[in-house]
DNA sequence: ATGGCTACGATCCGTAGA
């Protein structure tokens, strides 16, 4: 089973992208982020044409995110409950025997911003939804874009980011408190090349600097860590004309 | 040097992202 988490930044724009990529990908799950679109313009025809269902909660300009599936999906839900919120942030679905949630977390703009505080608000309270969702289902994964690189090592200059949002130390913080809930970060399971990342800035030549941030991962439960083979960074899809500004990441379970 | 892309909805610039 292959597990995939993919920030497209505007699915308008990136559907031939995604398509291609489903083609030659081939995963069994995908938990899409900012899709940016209202859930009437959401493609749905041309995903079940590349053979996947989706679930999906959009909203327009800003956030969004969907679920595809190759093997049906079922008992989806939307938002955290106990968390109003207006943006569409949450989705959760059981596919291939796995019960998913894709996040979209808060970016938090500035330190000791209102969204910055927004954004600790969050995690907090997805901390309690995973909880619950833990609680009741073994195989377990939580994938999308955190917005949150974990250690120093996951940012290409640690030194010009210190202290600086999507580093700081609450967000670092905050997710471990995910992760002490009995999760583990897929990717650091395995051995992995240095430099590895998942969003390069658009300005500066980022992704040819490999200027990067791994801000996007997949959380996994200890039954489904135990199952994992691989975990990987698809760099291919942001190498493209008019790329997301995110690549993809994959896990795969035995 | 506080900019630098990109997407969006609104205009011909502002907001947001990360």
């Amino acid at each position: 089973m292959k597990l995939a988490a993919w920030n497209v930044n505007s699915l308008k724009v990136r559907l031939p992208h995604l398509t291609g990529w489903l083609a030659k990908t081939a995963p069994d799950i995908v938990c899409l982020q900012e899709l940016k679109l209202e859930d009437p313009k959401f493609p749905r025809a041309e995903l079940e044409t590349a053979g996947y269902q989706a679930a999906f909660s959009g909203q327009k300009t800003y956030n969004g995110v969907a679920i595809l599936s190759r093997t049906g999906l079922s008992d989806v839900s939307m938002g955290m409950p106990g968390f109003a919120d207006d943006h569409k942030r949450v989705i959760a679905a059981t596919a291939a025997g796995t019960r998913v949630v894709c996040v979209y977390c808060p970016n938090g703009q500035a330190v000791g911003s209102d969204k910055y505080a927004y954004k600790l608000r969050w995690f907090a309270a997805l901390r309690e939804y995973l909880a619950a969702e833990m609680a009741r289902h073994a195989q377990f994964a939580v994938a999308g874009d955190f917005n949150v690189a974990p250690e120093d090592r996951d940012v290409h200059d640690p030194k010009a980011w210190e202290g600086q949002v999507l580093v700081s130390e609450a967000e670092r913080a905050a997710l471990r408190a995910l992760i002490d809930l009995g999760l583990r970060d897929s990717f650091r399971l395995f051995e992995q090349p240095e430099k590895t990342y998942s969003w390069w800035d658009y300005r500066m030549m980022g992704f040819r600097r490999n200027a990067g941030l791994r801000i996007d991962h997949i959380l996994v439960s200890a039954e489904l860590a135990a199952r994992c083979t691989s975990s990987t960074v698809d760099k291919e899809p942001r190498k493209l004309e008019r790329p997301s500004d995110h690549a993809p990441v994959i896990a795969e379970f035995s």
